[in-house]
DNA sequence: ACAAAAGTGTTGACTATACACCCATGG
DNA sequence: CCATGGGTGTATAGTCAACACTTTTGT
């Protein structure tokens, strides 16, 4: 484990990541399994270095999990309860592994599990992420990092649940506002599958022609070459934002 | 000065109130000059109990300058640059009041300033009041709390510049969305005042009429009696906001 | 030639804005 | 009875969704 102090990370305080990724109708969240028995699910998270601002924390931990740089992020919400601990989920790993710790020193035991059963704030994120280009990478406490469907997550710890939920709402909100869905999309793109993206997103349908229309007024895209993809209808255009 | 520790505050975490309130078709803001020499305006802000939660701490803040309970409030922003600290403003309170320093014990003012000087990661809350039922009460580091015009502010300290503005384009963003506005007018207004907040707001001018079909059409207020100012013109209706 | 799906054009309903008018109030 | 500002109705323009039609592709 790392060595977590307040000399190096700033403390009771966590960043959450929600990384939403888009495939095949459905939208993805990236979320870690712990490799500690006692299936312990939950957001990639971290902690802020004394030399480092919020979003970079974010985008390093971001970094370390997709391998992606400068990944589309928006703050959406602050958790901050008197009673925020990650107690309960402590308590529980213990109560599975006693033979894992029973072989480790016990002044690092209870130097780290001090630092994280602290009363926490944490400040919540959700990036967008062209799901082809990441190759989830699991850090030293995963035992897995893998894309849920949205609607078919594993159960959470602590209020992840909450926080997945909130970044949901949030994502629909700012997606009515500003053009940032092009972060979920591959460079080159149908048109067909912005709604797509669009139906799955706010769960409901558009009619084919009326979006073409609503999202070609933007005026954002280019058009490019037809897409021809063997199927017996008229090829698709593709399309790319412009810069 | 109160006694700061990581025992009983939440270190390097900090509360910065940006506290709207209207009147004269003006939009104010309450600000805080430091009582020690050396000019420093700043928002009112606080740290962060062990025990309370966000909301919870930013709600006695705004208690303690408002006298006010239950305010509107509403998180818009993080501030967490890496080189975030108050050593600036610490410095310059330093060389203006020697004077003031020599009479106190070292230790104390060590203690004090260390923990003022961290680097703070700053929680931004804008808070909507009624003017009229506001008695600025300043705390014991304030030499004055007074409302500014929003385009009239002294100089800031650190980023609360920045700050007030980003609270100002959060509040326009989310008057479109909600009707919040009714935090900031008394209880009982007709609806040229109504229409005086958001031409403040927004910075610009509506049509009369139209602006009260827009309002009306709501469906959010009750007509209640007239009002009779004694000036020659038709009496317009008191409104009042539906619970 | 035909099925499937993409692209475009047209209509009608709804909404927002501009314009016009009438009404109450106190001098 | 007049100046002033409040309240309401109507016409027009602009926006958005429903419908209809044409085009392209591979079998």
């Amino acid at each position: 484990m790392p060595g977590f102090n307040s000399e190096t990370y700033i403390p009771q305080v966590a960043i959450d990541c929600v990384i939403f990724g888009f495939r095949d109708k459905k939208l993805s969240v990236l979320i870690s399994k712990l490799h500690l028995k006692g299936e312990i699910y939950g957001l990639p998270s971290g902690f802020i270095k004394q030399d480092e601002g919020l979003e970079d924390a974010a985008q390093r931990i971001l970094k370390e999990r997709t391998g992606l740089s400068e990944i589309y992020l928006e703050h959406f919400k602050n958790f901050g309860n008197a009673n925020r601990t990650n107690r309960d989920v402590i308590q529980r790993i213990m109560e599975y592994n006693t033979d894992f710790f029973a072989g480790l020193d016990r002044f690092d035991i209870k130097n780290e599990f001090e630092w994280l059963s602290q009363r926490f704030i944490s400040i919540c994120y959700y990036a967008l992420v062209d799901i082809n280009k990441v190759t989830p990478t699991k850090t030293e406490m995963d035992e897995s990092l893998e894309w849920y469907d949205i609607h078919a997550l594993p159960g959470l710890m602590m209020d992840h649940k909450e926080i997945v939920d909130l970044a949901l709402e949030s994502l629909r909100q700012n997606l009515d506002k500003n053009i940032i869905i092009l972060n979920l999309l591959p460079e080159k793109f149908i048109m067909k599958e912005v709604q797509d993206l669009y139906e799955t997103v706010f769960e409901t349908t558009y009619a084919r022609n009326n979006f073409q229309k609503k999202i070609l007024d933007l005026g954002v895209l280019d058009r490019l070459e037809k897409k021809f993809t063997g199927a017996q209808n008229k090829a698709p255009y593709l399309y790319r934002f412009k810069k």
